[in-house]
DNA sequence: CGTATATATTGATATATATCAATAATATTT
DNA sequence: AAATATTATTGATATATATCAATATATACG
């Protein structure tokens, strides 16, 4: 699947090819960075370099809880995580996948400085934590990272209302439909989704009991729309997929 | 009911009171501008003033329509209006009811330039359309204005986390409570929900069917929950409200 | 390597909610 | 004031979805 990243540190000779996951040296040159970090100077990066640090998490860990304190973003660099608010009666709902190099800010950043969802790693994931006051005092000092910021922050809150939409108007077969785009479309850009997306968090993205996510996606393999294999679910049919997704 | 409007220019020394609706003269001393603006100094405060027009809607009349130019924000400075995601087969997603003195952006505003909800008058009502540019530009010019702008987007993303749970994990009983709750803790600060709010519309915030919405009330009024007169629902157990909400 | 634990599967049943149809009340227009 | 349109109400019925229970499979663990 994923193998071996060598440091980006030109240095470190003797770093070995024992961890799958990057080690970033600075971020002036991190070719694992947020794209949104391309708006900063030398200076900024470096600024930011100082304020960072890169943590591992084991598949199935936890990278933020809700309801701690926020004091920091994160920028994804390696690895597959779910971002999911706790609900009630221990229901989890999964606003969204996050796929490297995603940033990750949230909506305590501007207001009570808390976390609003948890997010969870998927596989083995490696993210960079940057506190957020250096982080906010950039934006504050350059008008034009502080507009990409906040069109990802605009991104997230339609991305929001989206979910809305479709979980609260269309019945289970379009959800799940709009499941699986998603996870072609915008996460593994291919017709193959991983086994690591259990069906209980399929769920979770739709909106559906488990046993409900599991019968409708035997009924998509039993209409050709689907292949279930081993570990992976094949889409066979895209095209009825997004018929289905636009009846609801 | 809605009369004749004059215009708010200082030379109309003609103005008279035969107008439920405000004539607002300037921003640096308007008492219906949205608290947000405090922030600003005299100087950004007539600049906003020199770049904004205040437009009286009658009742059910269109605000802001879904998928036009986002070219102006909002500030209301009287009356009441529904703010709602047009979704699927023509049904209405209401987000929040806007009551004086509110803002309203839109995730537009850094993204697409666009309208991603529609907002209509639940009663006459008067806004003021404040020219985007101007207001970006301020913002970025001011810190202080700018992380207060960063909180209201923050708490309408909050808000919308809150809908999103409540109306996926919540089933009717709770979901009407909550829109109950909601009237008379943030919109009227009273017990008593006028008749303007229709059953369509508490089932548009509810997401669930008018007929679906008119049973539970009824059930409510069976149970004295509520009462239910003319024009009006009166709150008469909160409590029992409270509780059926967090029950679910 | 076998045991324990979590995850997945399935059909039968229960339940919440929408839809429908028929009527009533209210508001708006002529 | 009559006519028309909109909104509200109600009970009967249909349908989507959750829950349950019983089993199977896969994964983690000592």
């Amino acid at each position: 699947m994923f193998t071996g990243v060598l440091s980006s540190n030109e240095l470190s000779f003797t770093t070995m090819n024992y961890s799958q996951h990057i080690d970033c040296r600075s971020c002036v040159d991190c070719g694992f960075r947020s794209p949104m970090f391309d708006h900063l100077s030398h200076k900024e990066l470096q600024l930011i370099n100082e304020n960072r640090f890169e943590i591992k998490f084991n598949k199935g860990e936890i990278i933020r809880k809700q309801g701690t304190f926020l004091s920091h973003v994160i920028s994804l660099n390696s690895g597959l995580a779910k971002l999911y608010i706790e609900g009630l009666n221990g229901k989890n709902l999964i606003l969204r996948i996050i796929k490297p190099t995603s940033f990750i800010g949230g909506p305590g950043m501007y207001y009570d400085q808390r976390h609003h969802y948890s997010v969870a790693a998927l596989v083995d994931t490696s993210a960079c934590f940057i506190d957020i006051n250096i982080f906010k005092e950039i934006i504050h000092s350059n008008p034009a990272f502080a507009a990409e910021f906040m069109k990802g922050f605009s991104i997230n809150m339609l991305s929001t209302y989206d979910r809305l939409i479709n979980i609260t108007q269309k019945q289970i077969p379009g959800r799940m439909a709009d499941a699986l785009l998603y996870f072609s479309d915008q996460i593994y850009n291919s017709n193959k989704i991983q086994s690591v997306i259990s069906k209980q968090d399929l769920a979770d993205l739709t909106s559906m009991s488990k046993d409900s996510a599991v019968k409708i996606l035997r009924e998509f393999n039993e209409e050709g729309i689907i292949k279930t294999h081993h570990d992976f679910i094949e889409i066979k049919d895209i095209e009825a997929l997004i018929k289905i997704s636009n009846i609801g």
